[in-house]
DNA sequence: AAATAATTTTAATCTAGATTAAAATAATCG
DNA sequence: CGATTATTTTAATCTAGATTAAAATTATTT
């Protein structure tokens, strides 16, 4: 079986892989989980579908596999905002730009995690786990911004809520434009923290 | 054939049309279009699958009814908060407002229109001709309160984007419940504005 | 209550797309 | 180079789910 331990043949494969996990989270962005076939998916990296069945036990695990690698950029982001410092409003707003910053780079894209009840119930629970986590850290980092001033007080579900979907479904309209990409990088970390600031009351 | 024009008949089968619509808006959100199979759908109603052939010509021309019917719903909401009068700011806040009541209301569900791609070129166009010109219209108040000196000057597309992808997430996460509806109807309209206010100069 | 129209179900068909096994090709290693 | 391992393709199979036609049921009208 080809996935030996052997340096250079791991990594080719690791990548091969990856480049897959792109692919597959470009087609599920456009037409959603159900609505791509393998032969789509195929079709961007010039391979046949059965040749995905070579680095995947099945479909099923293909969107898993493409949710678990958003869940780790995700979290990637949050740990590098958090160990830069700041208050909480900075925090936030550096979580954003470098979550941003992968959407629209070179590692995107991201597969939006739309279609999470049709995996399986381990991988639906683990996924919606890491998930729940994910939320429950950036509501934290909203907290902790208001406590130390930074950020007005709010409902902090709520507001992660709005924020969260602002970014979830950037995907959903921005398809590799570089012009695009580049103004989202500029314009979206300061457009969905600018209502958190402290205001003055009217 | 039963879709003769006889005020009864019709208002009953308009009224069965809309429950449908609503179900099948209910299955798309959760599982996607495709995901969703005609049975998951009739299943809701209390029906079979093949009922759903009298009052759609085919799956494909369901999403499509279900889009139509969110376009409308949005274009409602846009209407009544222009009529409504007052500054960019506050039109913009109604039309959040009423979007918002809708989508979590009797009403509701609505259908995320996340899989465009997928229907008939057609359709296709003429949704995608609706969507544009909402969002260019939601520009346009925006643009509006920044020239009236409500709204801060900004990148009407970008927080465009920002604002209607946050709106657009939420039946992603709200499935329904009545308390979470209520919270959403009281925070999201201020949380997805509170940015938008012009704001002294740091 | 018969007759007509509306709605739903039953029972088939048909197809796209997932999956698999075996064969073919390409890469790497000793 | 020959052998071994990795990767991909070809060619089937299998199934869920869309679609359809005819029959059954329910509602409405006269």
């Amino acid at each position: 079986m080809g996935k030996t331990v052997r340096k250079t043949e791991e990594s080719r494969f690791e990548l091969q892989k990856d480049r897959m996990l792109r692919a597959a989270a470009q087609c599920f962005n456009e037409k959603g989980f159900s609505g791509s076939s393998l032969k789509d998916v195929a079709k961007i990296l010039g391979l046949t579908d059965a040749a995905l069945y070579y680095y995947v036990r099945n479909k099923e695990e293909l969107v898993y596999l493409c949710y678990v690698r958003a869940a780790e950029l995700g979290r990637e982001a949050m740990e590098r905002a958090t160990l830069a410092g700041g208050n909480g409003l900075q925090t936030i707003r550096t979580y954003l730009r470098y979550h941003i910053e992968i959407m629209v780079g070179e590692r995107g894209p991201i597969a939006i995690m739309s279609e999470i009840p049709s995996l399986r119930p381990e991988h639906r629970e683990e996924v919606l786990e890491f998930s729940r986590r994910h939320s429950a850290q950036f509501e934290d980092i909203l907290q902790a911004g208001i406590s130390d001033g930074s950020i007005a007080p709010c409902d902090v579900r709520m507001t992660g809520n709005a924020i969260m979907g602002s970014i979830n479904w950037i995907p959903k309209w921005y398809h590799g434009d570089d012009a695009v990409g580049r103004k989202i990088k500029d314009e979206f970390p300061e457009i969905l923290t600018s209502g958190l600031r402290l205001r003055l009351p009217r």
